[in-house]
DNA sequence: ATGGTCGTGTGACGA
């Protein structure tokens, strides 16, 4: 079983490279972020064969999955702020595992509102996370996660260390997340460096490049042992007009 | 040292 997860910058601008990609990855389900609008290309995208679900607001955020298999929504939001109203959340369920996407805040400019909001998002995300470690539910969290882990998923460490995505109070937030014994799935197959799924559309930072490794697939703890592998797909970062992200994709063994 | 690039929606702002 094939799972992606892809920030697509505008589902309005990438609607034919997101039904290129189903095609051409035959992904069983597809995550993307950062939709920036209400639009969705529903139609097509089921006649390529998924259900689709989407969680969107005007012109930010926004994600939607994408399945071979039709699937039951759990949670369109996360918990733990009523006045949050941002679309950065949605966890779905196929037989009995949890498949949740996110697109985990920015939070630029650090200190700030934003930084404030950011921490706090990956605080209640944790409190979710704990949540379902506890009920022994199997899941997966793909997304964007805005989270550069260590020095080795950038080129220049000294040049990110005030930024939000990889300031230490980020970075001490997404260890504890898998601390409460996540699998960052990328890092089982490759603890190499270089290896990225963001390049700025500025200063030729693709052809240099100059990345940063910030989109990420986390197992939980049963479901750690169906792993068989997890890459990143550069391929669609060069492609005409691309986001400025690349898929990751996981692929796991669910028969037991 | 500075600006550089996209997308939304038509203003700046977000990334």
């Amino acid at each position: 079983m094939k799972i992606a997860s892809w920030n697509v910058n505008s589902i309005k601008a990438r609607g034919d490279h997101v039904l290129r990609y189903l095609r051409e990855s035959e992904s069983d389900i597809l995550m993307v972020q950062e939709l920036k609008g209400l639009e969705f290309p529903k139609e097509s995208i089921e006649a390529a064969g998924y259900h689709s679900h989407i969680v969107a607001q005007k012109a930010y955020n926004g994600v939607a999955i994408m399945s071979k298999t039709p699937f039951d929504v759990v949670q369109e939001a996360l918990e733990g702020d009523a006045s949050d109203e941002q679309a950065r959340y949605l966890e779905i369920k196929i037989d009995d595992v949890h498949y949740i996407n996110i697109y985990l805040p920015n939070g630029n400019p650090a200190p700030g509102t934003k930084y404030e909001y950011k921490l706090g998002w990956m605080k209640r995300l944790k409190h979710r996370v704990s949540a379902l470690v506890e009920s022994h539910t199997p899941f997966i969290i793909g997304g964007d996660f805005n989270v550069i882990p260590e020095g080795k998923d950038c080129h220049d460490p000294k040049t990110w260390k005030d930024d939000a995505l990889f300031h230490i109070q980020t970075r001490k937030a997404f260890r504890s997340l898998l601390n409460l014994g996540l699998t960052d799935a990328f890092r089982v197959f490759n603890t190499g460096d270089k290896n990225y799924t963001f390049w700025d559309y500025q200063a030729g930072a693709w052809q240099k490049n100059n990345g940063i490794r910030i989109d990420h697939f986390l197992l939980s703890p049963l479901m750690a042992d169906k792993l068989e592998n997890c890459v990143i797909n550069k391929e669609p970062r060069g492609w005409d007009k691309p986001s400025d992200h690349t898929p990751i994709e996981l692929t796991l063994k669910l028969t037991p």
